[in-house]
RNA sequence: GCCCCCAUCGUCCAGCGGCCUCGGACGCCGGCCUUUCAAGCCGGAAACACGGGUUCGAAUCCCGUUGGGGGCACCA
């Protein structure tokens, strides 16, 4: 039998990054097994569903590189893969299922549920509700008929227990007592995410659910539903949760949690992808940085954790490091060029693009995001430069700057060739007629050209300004000293 | 309150009864390199939650405790 798998994000918020690896684990799970991935869109919570999110969740996993096979926007043979496009579907099996007994029409209200839930409270005992309302046919049919239509429920066995083997954590066992007749069809005729999802997974020949640990509880209410149905049952395989530094489960009190937001932060899907998937599970070796291939070749259920992983942000960074330096030159600059662009508001000139597609590789050896460079390359593209006044301040203010300022312009005014070499021996021979070290000596000239005690190698950075430019940074910096 | 899951360095992962005085990675600390910042290289500190069993032998199996997480809707 072919592995089917599937990745059902509701769309209510963007694509977050515990998602993003749920959608990732089922998708290297279907493509090491060579089977299908599908992509569906559980949207009955018409409330707080929007096509924006729908759209971020779409973007977010083509920027991981995760592609399926059947699903929303791709179609495939069981129609749109939109639970809101199903509901006739789910209403349908309400009924049979109504009408073979496995659920009823209920006729409980609200004030007798919370009755129920303050009873078991005060006798420290599950808060489940046993059917105890349920209507006869008689009065479900008169219900009908008034246009008052009540809730269908499921007709939980009891007493009596579901038990499973949940592939990644074993056996499991989920006692009735714990578990109540919930409803599956609202009395406004639309589906529970349960019944919805569990009807799906049954008519698209879902294989495997591979979810998130969150649903783990109400496994017992799908397995009921899937038999109840008379179908066979997928294997279930839930993974831990993401949490934050703290231990929490991560939000956003965390930092970022939409796997948007780090392609805007200057990550590499490749990076993030390689992360997530190290965030849990190992391939059994000790590598970190693992290729698609390897994934895809080694991924398998039972080597996924069990504990619940903390979001590492200090990690991605050095991952997302060595992705940038793996990278050619010419992909890299083809990568930075359009953020340098948008930093600067236009876009870049010929001549511009040459200067920064030489500097690139200077930052590339020591980037850790692509949103490096633009801060870094700034200084070449504007005829001011702007200080960082933290920068001025740490320099500029020792005996020896003015002597190094002066000493760099005058060394570099006389030079015939602007080039790297001749600017280092330039700026080297000034050094030692002015007895500075390097650090003391260059420092000054640093900031005044690039406006930062930061920046890309010093005589790189000169010869890529430029002689005219250069030289008048220098002598503005001295001029503000004086 | 009830139910479920989890428990190895600060963090992630390896370990699936002896090969473990626990291995790798990030981070941290120190050193080297060095024009800044990085990168790179070298070295270091750092963990089997606790208590009972089982066994010739337990990080590995069982039970309990403690701690953490998740779930208990006509949300998903």
């Amino acid at each position: 039998m072919t592995v089917r798998v599937r990745f059902a994000p509701s769309p209510t918020g963007y694509l977050h990054v515990g998602g993003g690896r749920t959608a990732l684990y089922n998708w290297l799970f279907a493509r090491h097994h060579g089977g299908v991935f599908v992509l569906r869109a559980d949207d009955t919570d018409i409330e707080r569903s929007t096509p924006e999110f729908q759209v971020d969740i779409l973007e977010s996993l083509e920027w991981l590189g995760i592609d399926w096979d059947e699903g929303i926007v791709v179609g495939g043979p069981h129609g749109t893969y939109r639970q809101t496009d199903r509901t006739a579907r789910y209403r349908a099996v309400a009924a049979d299922l109504v009408a073979s007994g496995a659920a009823y029409y209920d006729g409980a209200t609200p004030e007798q549920l919370e009755q129920i839930r303050v009873a078991a409270e005060a006798a420290e005992t599950s808060p489940v509700y046993d059917g105890r309302y349920r209507l006869s046919a008689e009065e479900a049919a008169a219900r009908l008929a008034a246009g008052n239509p009540p809730p269908v429920r499921l007709a939980v066995p009891r007493p009596g227990e579901t038990r499973f083997v949940d592939v990644v954590r074993g056996e499991i066992v989920f006692g009735h007592d714990n578990v109540d007749d919930f409803v599956i069809l609202r009395s406004d005729g639309t589906p529970i995410y349960h019944l919805a999802s569990t009807v799906d997974d049954v008519d698209y020949g879902i294989t495997h659910v591979i979810r998130g640990e969150d649903i783990l509880p109400s496994t017992p209410k799908h397995i009921l539903i899937t038999q109840a149905m008379g179908a066979p049952c997928p294997q279930y395989a839930h993974l831990s949760l993401l949490n934050g530094p703290d231990g929490k489960k991560l939000s956003k009190r965390h930092g970022d949690t939409a796997i948007r937001a780090y392609r805007d932060a200057g990550y590499l899907p490749a990076a993030v992808r390689n992360f997530l998937a190290i965030l849990g599970w190992s391939p059994g070796t000790d590598e970190e940085i693992v290729s698609l291939e390897t994934m895809i070749a080694r991924f398998e259920l039972g080597a996924v954790s069990r504990n619940p992983a903390v979001f590492d942000l200090a990690k991605l960074e050095w991952m997302n490091g060595q992705y940038l330096r793996a990278m050619s030159a010419q992909e890299f600059s083809d990568l930075a060029l359009p953020l340098v662009e948008t930093d600067l508001g236009r876009e870049l000139t010929a001549d511009e693009r040459g200067t920064v597609i030489a500097m690139a590789p200077l930052i590339q050896e020591r980037a850790k995001r692509l949103t490096e460079v633009a801060p870094q390359v700034r200084f070449l593209l504007n005829d001011e430069v702007t200080i960082e006044p933290g920068s001025w301040d740490k320099v500029m203010t020792t005996a020896e700057a003015p002597i190094a300022l002066a000493g760099a312009g005058a060394a570099l005014e006389a030079l015939a060739v602007w080039s790297v070499d001749a600017i280092e021996a330039a700026l080297r021979g000034m050094l030692a007629a002015a007895g500075l070290s390097a650090g003391k000596g260059l420092q000054p000239v640093r900031v005044a050209i690039t406006g930062s005690a930061v920046s890309p190698p010093l005589f790189e950075s000169l010869a890529a300004l430029g002689r005219e430019r250069s030289l008048a940074r220098l002598a503005a910096a001295a001029a503000r000293l004086a």
